[in-house]
DNA sequence: GTCATCGAATGACAAATGTCACGCGAATTT
DNA sequence: AAATTCGCGTGACATTTGTCATTCGATGAC
């Protein structure tokens, strides 16, 4: 199920690839299986892949000096994973990302990933895409965090993003909005859902 | 002052432009001087330049259904501002962007940029290193909103960033950080400063 | 099949933060 | 110089959200 990749980039970099343009380009990523709960970083360890979701779920989050977690991302098909500093800088992650269910994700190294820059013109283009998504897609989301109250922002997810909500249970929910298990609980019994 | 320019793109290029390099890329900016609360973009309009600060202090922010603004970035020397999603797509901005002190920008139009782009590789380089800066800081800045409390993030933003604290006034600080302006003198007054 | 674990709901209470009204001094306007 | 606005602080009170303890049902482990 290599499709995924393929998709993925037809779409970002709004081309359609050649066979073998996408043959040279799959053949620099690993494919690999992680079992629900497996760990694909560990805090403290170097981020060596830049990880694309093929079939599955996984979160990246932090744990704070009191062991609570913060679910940063809450990611599934067709989505990038990882911590861009430490695969870039080979510094230790600050961040942990898991596997939510049983998930089959492509590898790609950052020798790879960087032969795949320099040889690879349509590569470099999903990659500048991606980061005007991304930067979009976080600005918004910072602006709702500064904006708005946990029923707002639990209220948006549930218009904008709903298959979230259908897929990663309430705590994780409630970890990704910032605020705790009960809260969400509350909303809920309040908006009648 | 265009060394601000030329200094910025060395920093990020991790080149040093030669001067005829630079005078190109220069020529395709407009310097113009902004009047303290005067408005370089206004929700609705188009986002019609990128923006960068060879001196002074920007802000941008969105207002909500109550009146109340929401700071989304406190920007001074050497930052890049704008509405990246309606510069690129043409579409009306969410954002307003006015001057907190007298400012001298340097504007850059869609054409211009477009052009930059084709014709000059230390360019394509430059943005690609602000997009990869960027995604980290807005991550991280994520990440501390979904895990700090008004006073953490208050004290993380007095330790990282104290220009800010002297540059804006406490009550922007405050829409900055998500919380109201009585919190952050609350606050103070606990940490005594 | 039984037991342990986990996710969710709930109520009581505590803590954090928001809202409103007011006062004061500095800066800005006229 | 006088008047106005603005930034900041402060107290009283309301609201939101967090914390803790408990219960219940579903799920998974053995």
């Amino acid at each position: 199920m290599q499709e995924a990749l393929r998709d993925y980039i037809d779409k970002y970099a709004s081309v359609t690839l050649s066979d073998d343009e996408f043959e040279r380009i799959r053949d620099k990523f690993t494919s690999k299986h992680f079992r629900k709960n497996q760990f694909l970083l560990q805090e403290g360890d170097v981020c060596k892949y830049s990880i694309f979701i093929v079939k599955g779920a996984l979160r990246q989050y932090t744990v704070d000096k009191k062991g609570i977690e913060h679910i940063v991302n809450l990611c599934t098909e067709n989505w990038w994973v990882g911590d861009r500093e430490s695969f870039t800088m080979l510094s230790p992650s600050i961040y942990n990302i898991d596997a939510v269910e049983d998930t089959d994700v492509l590898l790609l190294t950052k020798a790879n990933f960087q032969e795949l820059m320099s040889t690879e013109p349509v590569f470099v283009t999903v990659l500048s895409t991606m980061d005007y998504n991304n930067q979009i897609a976080t600005q918004k989301r910072i602006n709702s965090a500064i904006s708005l109250s946990a029923e707002e922002r639990y209220l948006n997810l549930l218009a904008n993003n709903p298959a979230l909500l259908q897929r990663f249970p309430q705590n994780m929910i409630a970890s990704f909005l910032g605020v705790s298990p009960e809260t969400i609980s509350r909303i809920r019994k309040k908006v009648q859902l």
